[in-house]
DNA sequence: GTGAAAGCGCTAACAC
DNA sequence: GTGTTAGCGCTTTCAC
């Protein structure tokens, strides 16, 4: 059995109200040795909180939830580390929920972070649409990254990358290597990501005085297994001297389809990622990409909520980060 | 205000103990009638039980903490989506933490979760000694996973990867294809699992009626840029044709350095990596390694550990997990 | 079949 | 300066 504030204030001979303050430092109004006492005892007994029991009555738990597609995508591992840490060092926890990028199954988790007591959430890049009405419903405050989000009471944040600047970066990139024919490759064709990437690449091209083939767009999914599938398809069509893709897990895929036909990267064919992950540079032929600065945007999403959580009036923000691009060995 | 049990109680016309029953299915003595109301209303007015003042009578959070080294390494992200997922089927949340491989903060992590009320833990593979003390002391069952752990009585089960045969497998493989000077580069010199994995890798070069030279022996961490910095060292003492890695990311690091340097891999060295992770296959040059069945052992470990909690007279489970060679193009 | 009452460990008014 | 009291939302005997 745990000690709790009980035994402590039997031991201490004081009432349990007195021991919450002292151990809350609410004791501006304490004696001097009752507090030293209660706080040796504490010590001694080896008291750890009940957080349960201060969540139930000060209903908050200082824990936070986390929704991402999938945390075996690294983007969202560092991310998702980003995050936690920041977190941690404020007080916070997490809980982590990976969605597979399902509607319903982010709104199952919704649902059960609510049941959790979660004090805030951040719905981390995905191509779903979040459900608005459950999310005005629970009015737990959230941050939204990268999606697309109506401004309800409860939204503390928008963190954001400039992503059809970042997709015009690596577009231009390449057309200044002397690329013409690029393919482009990205997520779900309908979402707001995907169609911002597209203008971005476009504006690239048109600023080159280039056209874009449609048959050298691609979308389906950030992942890289449709990366590696999609190149296929792309090579049995037509050719192209360089792929830009929008996930440096698509690009992975796409190297590696490029690799059983035969291409040599760069050589045949140049590869730009996007995200810049901690694995980009540690490929065999290192990954060129577009930095989102992926850990700094996760401890300013978790700064930004924790901020609207602990500010007794709170502003929202928006946050929109910028990209560089980042020239390896693979374009 | 989300709504209570106490609304519920109040429109159906009954009192919160009953509604209690049978939002619980503890109904078999409530009238067919009474149980619909109640059911209906509940859905009506998308009750969601508040699990925090659950979990404080109750005394069960359904929580499960998780503590790893580090989740960017992709041996962990994997055990930590296994977990999650399997916890998840069963009606439990996991809480993750990385320790980063430090004692202190493994502790600290410890007391945190303890505090958070949770049912159980699982201590993933890491070269620290777990604190037998703490452990013992918050008595919360927990099952260790390739730790060196003394038999508590709250450790519900073990569950370790045969690394010794893993190392012996790998090196007997890179000896079968003609390799007789290998480097071996694993984790922390004084852990278990590296004396085992050493022992392992000696074990096939004396099958082989070969010598293991220390000179090629490299101990310090897991990760990738242990990796690299250990190659390039080998690299300007001795000479060797292949490199038995005790993980994937060992095996990475290893490949960077070798390309830095010139050397083509495999065809001026062989590369061995551990685990498996799913970058593995990902890889332009498919990483060789040995499959330790991640994901398999994730799930086990979490399944015995709510067997565990479950079970009115639990019973102490210890899993050895077997290897096998993946021969992919490192080697 | 259903309800009253106690209490999980803690905090927060408000007394004194 | 410190204690009393009243819950937070829920489960769980035990009584009727």
């Amino acid at each position: 059995m745990a000690t709790t504030i009980k035994d402590i204030a039997q031991l201490a001979g004081v009432s349990t109200a007195t021991v919450s303050k002292v151990l809350n430092r609410k004791d501006a109004f304490i004696g001097e040795e009752t507090r030293e006492r209660i706080r040796a005892l504490a010590r001694e007994l080896n008291y750890t909180p009940n957080s349960i029991a201060r969540s139930l009555v000060t209903r908050r738990s200082r824990v936070l939830g986390i929704i991402v597609p999938d945390i075996l995508n690294p983007y969202f591992t560092e991310l998702v580390r980003a995050c936690d840490d920041t977190a941690r060092l404020r007080g916070y926890t997490t809980i982590l929920c990976n969605s597979d990028g399902i509607a319903t199954s982010e709104e199952a988790h919704l649902a059960f972070l609510a049941g959790h007591g979660v004090d805030g959430i951040v719905l981390a890049a995905s191509d779903v649409v979040p459900n608005e009405g459950l999310l005005r419903e629970l009015g737990i405050p959230f941050v939204s990254m990268d999606r697309e989000v109506a401004t309800l009471d409860c939204l503390a944040a928008t963190v954001d990358t400039d992503c059809r600047s970042g997709a015009m970066q690596s577009a231009a990139y390449l057309i200044s290597r002397g690329h013409k024919r690029i393919a482009f490759l990205s997520g779900a064709a309908e979402s707001a990501n995907t169609r911002m990437r597209l203008e971005g690449f476009e504006a690239a091209h048109r600023q080159a005085g280039l056209a874009v083939d449609p048959a050298l767009v691609r979308c389906g999914e950030f992942q890289h297994s449709f990366g590696r599938r999609a190149t296929l398809e792309l090579l049995d069509g037509t050719s192209f001297t360089a792929i830009c893709c929008m996930s440096d897990m698509l690009a992975i895929g796409a190297t590696v389809a490029l690799r059983e036909r035969g291409f040599r990267v760069p050589a045949d064919c140049a590869v730009m990622g996007f995200d810049n992950v901690y694995l980009a540079p540690l490929l065999d032929c290192a990954l060129s990409t577009v930095d989102r600065r992926i850990f700094e945007s996760g401890r300013i999403a978790i700064e930004a909520l924790i901020g609207f959580l602990e500010d007794p009036d709170p502003q929202r923000t928006a946050i929109l980060l910028e990209t560089t691009v980042v020239a390896r060995e693979t374009a």
